[in-house]
DNA sequence: TGTACATCAGTGAACGCGCGTTCACTGATGTAC
DNA sequence: TGTACATCAGTGAACGCGCGTTCACTGATGTAC
């Protein structure tokens, strides 16, 4: 099976990049082995190393990878206040909540990306300022370095919000914490409005 | 080395508990192997099972002991709605982000929790409603249903801002969002005041 | 008070297993003639 | 157009290792006499 044309090993490195990000997230980066991560792309464990230098290498490009594809997402959501405002609650809805393996790679992997290596932690810091960058700019009209900051922090309440649901084993609190954490972000987006007004 | 006073084999399993607390918060459930956390404890791997069924049910102990620890620091701030301010700012330290051992296992551990088993993830929610009650006598003078729903919301924003101030390597703005978050849920507890007064 | 003994908390080697990684090999492919 | 061949993506067994767990054993202790 070789000497395929030009295209094929990059389109299965994709590919293999594309599955394991559906699950690391669903079953975290220790949960997930390199044998269950290659056959999920249809392959054996063998191959893994002509794709990737390690596991801590495919790691760094799925947390990449991931975060591009929560900011496409983000990025398909029209601008303005309306969009900030439409982000958040598609953000907290319980179907993001109940699928992790399709949603945000912050609320799944939160905790271990702030264990993993360097390289790592430096691609998610890249990944995840380009996504407070696609935030700020529904914060307000005229783009303000004060407000790169307070989508940071918007973003940081989403993430804890879904987190927090996914662990309860209450269902309707569970639910509920969505409704009431939809609320308090939709409040502060809409107080940063009041206060630029001043 | 036996046939010690009742108390021993008791004491024992405290600092076991204890010890693992702080290991787990650090490196991690998957993270943190029987050895490690009985060497953590001063001894060795085979006495593990005299005071536990499995790590599963170690780890659903853990979990409820540093959730007891967390309420038992927050029920040590005064009481009020100065209580509640001081006890965000309390938390969202760079000196509790840098120290994930011995601060809030929800932080450390909140991804994992939603992954870990379901006895572990009701003993995680009891903890965790134990602690937002406290939360919540401080937020209104009046005690309210609605009041824990709302507590329970910032706490969920308490624990996604610490875990993204741990994941970002970019210190200076990890330090920023500490300070951005604090400001953000200080601002919601004020508006809480404001809508309980209407 | 002194000695023999039963207790049992703790030891440490071993179990099977899955981990991340390596490597000799396979066999479908595009190319050369 | 047909055949021989070099390529190399992918296979799958094996590596050493650490995992969670088991178990025969140790030896300091409190108790009995």
């Amino acid at each position: 099976m070789a000497r395929y044309d030009t295209e094929h090993k990059q389109a299965t490195r994709r590919r293999i990049v594309d599955s394991a990000g559906r699950r690391i997230k669903l079953d975290g980066i220790d949960g997930s082995g390199v044998k269950t991560l290659m056959a999920d792309a249809g392959l054996t464990n063998g191959a893994f190393y002509a794709h990737f230098e390690s596991k801590d290498h495919l790691v760094t490009e799925v947390v990449a990878t991931q975060l591009a594809a929560q900011l496409e997402r983000f990025a398909d959501i029209p601008l303005g206040v309306a969009g900030a405002e439409e982000l958040v609650r598609l953000y907290l809805t319980t179907e993001h909540r109940d699928s992790p393996a399709q949603g945000c790679p912050s609320a799944a992997l939160l905790d271990e990306i702030a264990r993993a290596p360097q390289a790592t932690r430096e691609a998610y810091t890249v990944g995840t300022m380009a996504i407070v960058d696609e935030l700020a700019s529904r914060l307000s009209t005229e783009q303000q370095p004060e407000q790169r900051l307070r989508a940071l922090s918007l973003y940081a309440l989403l993430i804890g919000t879904l987190q927090l649901s996914r662990a309860l084993t209450d269902r309707e609190l569970a639910d509920d914490l969505l409704t009431q954490g939809a609320e308090n972000v939709l409040d502060l987006i809409a107080r940063g409005l009041i206060d630029n007004r001043d």
